[in-house]
DNA sequence: CTGCACCCTGTAGCAGCTACAGAATCAAGA
DNA sequence: TCTTGATTCTGTAGCTGCTACAGGGTGCAG
């Protein structure tokens, strides 16, 4: 957790976290990533503590988190007494939204396995897939009245 | 197959399609929908050919596919001998990204409920979530170095 | 001191809408 | 006919999370 002041480029740190040049700018822009001291050419000045940050928020969007949570949890951790609660929920609730994407993906699936499988190709006069979507609604995943 | 020329108002086909009507211009917009006749003053005058379609894309939405492959399905529609082989490509080839979000989504969601169970919420001297987020690559969905 | 890789700022674009502002039109009642 | 209130019109800007320029300036090795 102690990091010496070695100076990286923001190609270095882009190297680093295997993150885009532009992302970690656009990062600072927006507020998650601090503005680092410049070099007197106004190059940025990078050290290991930003590195840690940009893991954290590289991380953090690998799980799915949007850059808003991202934020909120980067508030709660830079709190030394931090709410491990809050964080907790945050966790939950983004959890629940990735189960209920996985579900209308699934939904999705299931409807697209089924219409593909009905469809034979060549230059049909009617092409089940196209019905299907020309149908009335909720005949593509229900098939009742 | 065959209708009326039943004139209908943006508002009347945003209710029967369910679709905004901020929407349904945007459609209009992009040339997905046909620009359809005006009233004397100008208001756009609906039949029930553009619900159908309309409803066709807001079908093909709910099954997940992009507006630049609705676009391609109506142009394959719209011809009358279409190819039924290029309307299958186009669905088994979204059928295909639709499985891979599934896939990243339910690696999201392991780590995640892995995490958020460790958590035992308060204010703890150390949250295992953010020290998760905060460790290095590749541990927060292997646990090994 | 030259050359080239790197970095700078600012702006515009992507998908797929949504949300205004400010004006005009429509339809129904009095 | 006039009025009123709902609807519609156009055009532009915003959302998320980046990415891709253009047109410069730096940094450093040889």
């Amino acid at each position: 957790m102690v990091h010496g002041q070695s100076d990286l480029s923001i190609g270095a740190l882009s190297g680093l976290t295997d993150c885009n040049i532009e992302t970690i700018r656009y990062y600072e822009k927006i507020g998650l990533m601090p503005a680092p001291p410049r070099s007197a050419g106004g190059h940025r000045q990078y050290d290991e503590g930003h590195a840690q940050r940009l893991g954290f928020i590289r991380r953090s969007r690998e799980l799915g988190f949007s850059l808003d949570e991202i934020r909120a949890l980067l508030n709660l951790a830079d709190d030394a007494g931090y709410d491990c609660g809050t964080v907790r929920d945050i966790t939950y609730r983004h959890l629940q939204s990735v189960r209920s994407k996985i579900r209308d993906l699934r939904r999705m699936e299931r409807t697209l396995k089924t219409i593909a499988g009905e469809c034979e190709g060549g230059t049909a006069p009617h092409c089940p897939i196209i019905e299907t979507l020309y149908a009335a609604p909720g005949k593509a995943h229900q098939g009742a009245t």
